[in-house]
DNA sequence: CAGACTTAATTGTTTTTTGCAAATAACTAT
DNA sequence: ATAGTTATTTGCAAAAAACAATTAAGTCTG
């Protein structure tokens, strides 16, 4: 039977974005065993056919066990393989990346955090591997609601502008950037609700139920 | 260590994409051992450690082993997993999709085509795979060259018109789709080559190399 | 061999979208 | 009250896209 032949080692790596002061940022992990103990990669590790339905099962009990509740956005990356990327053998990665508001992270004090314009070198593959979650980032804000996961659940159009801005790594005018937003229907006024502060105050939006059902349909 | 625990099986899947008589076809095969012995499904096979650099090479074993060459365009899709999708067991499939003209197959007689409109129900989770797939053509024709690997060398540009329209599922203006294709440099005029037939000829294109080499670099 | 026919390709016009600049609105701090 | 600052809207110009019609270039038919 085929299923006699030497198997890959299956495992799950996740790119954890996060936004701090205004800067795209990732969460890693310092390894605690080898290969590469005590450097920062990415959190992964591997699938557990007991307990785990299916590799994005595995992602999601990856996360809560670094940041301990779930991800608002998860999907599906890309899959990673071949003999030369973990020293142990030929294995197979399949990556998710995960978007997460800094407000939930901030009481986590064991989380390490890095911008993305200044990560460390990264083990195994991990270099690439961000590099194709940054792209895939990029790509998707400029026609999906994903920038917006990064955000806590009452925003203001500026907060979600910037956030844009920052994944696409570009300026966007801000009349149109509002009016095409508004158009798509995946923010909603929150009636009543203002940010004040220091001067005007700003409307504070949320995402609407559209947004969020297109995310649970992995959109 | 943990590399001793039990791991899934890995395999490889191939949604194999031709477009005959207008007809945008899935390549499928008839299984020859069980499960599902005698049904048709998708190309695919296991990994072999041994042999596969990746699961991209060993997607190009399997789609040698059906079509008797390499196809002109591969991308991973998605990678599937899970106990229930396979009944031996706990598995992970790493998905690939691939676009092959009809010319290069018409010799071949061996394999199944079946039009995307008319597929019969597959074994496995590889109605999901065939919809996934499906999606990610439409998605990527609206703004790449993708659509253009599934004809031949060369090709009018109405023989493109209408495969974008295949793909997308949606009408095209020709002087609108004509003028952005062009000015998106995908494709070149071949001097003074025109298909002739009954009425005014038709110049003849072909990718340009920066779409090649776009490819190349699988964007 | 003229003209009808058919498909290819271009051109012009209207409508929609986008980018830019300025004006208006709503607050705080002095 | 008013200057200062950020939020939001408005208006207009430029660019892109959709639509409609015209011109081009051949074959086929009587």
């Amino acid at each position: 039977m085929e299923s006699s032949y030497p198997q890959p080692l299956v495992m799950v790596d996740i790119a954890l974005f996060t936004i701090r002061d205004k800067r795209l940022s990732l969460i890693l992990t310092r390894r605690k065993e080898p290969p590469f103990e005590g450097l920062l990669a990415l959190p992964g590790g591997f699938v557990h056919v007991q307990e785990d339905a299916d590799t994005e099962a595995a992602a999601r009990r990856v996360i809560r066990g670094k940041i301990g509740f779930d991800a608002p956005y998860l999907e599906q990356l890309f899959t990673f393989s071949g003999v030369a990327r973990d020293p142990r053998g030929w294995s197979v990665s399949v990556v998710y990346y995960a978007l997460v508001p800094w407000a939930l992270l901030e009481r986590n004090a064991s989380v390490e955090l890095c911008p993305v314009e200044a990560l460390p070198s990264l083990p195994f593959d991990h270099q690439q591997i961000v590099a194709k979650a940054m792209e895939r980032l990029r790509g998707k804000a400029t026609y999906s609601s994903l920038p917006a996961f990064l955000l806590p659940g009452e925003f203001t159009m500026n907060d979600l502008h910037g956030i844009y801005q920052q994944t696409i790594g570009a300026r966007l005018d801000k009349a149109s950037f509002r009016h095409k937003i508004l158009e798509q229907d995946i923010i909603e006024e929150i009636p009543r609700r203002f940010r004040t502060g220091a001067h005007r105050p700003a409307q504070l939006y949320r995402l609407s139920s559209k947004a969020l059902t297109a995310f649970e349909r992995k959109i």
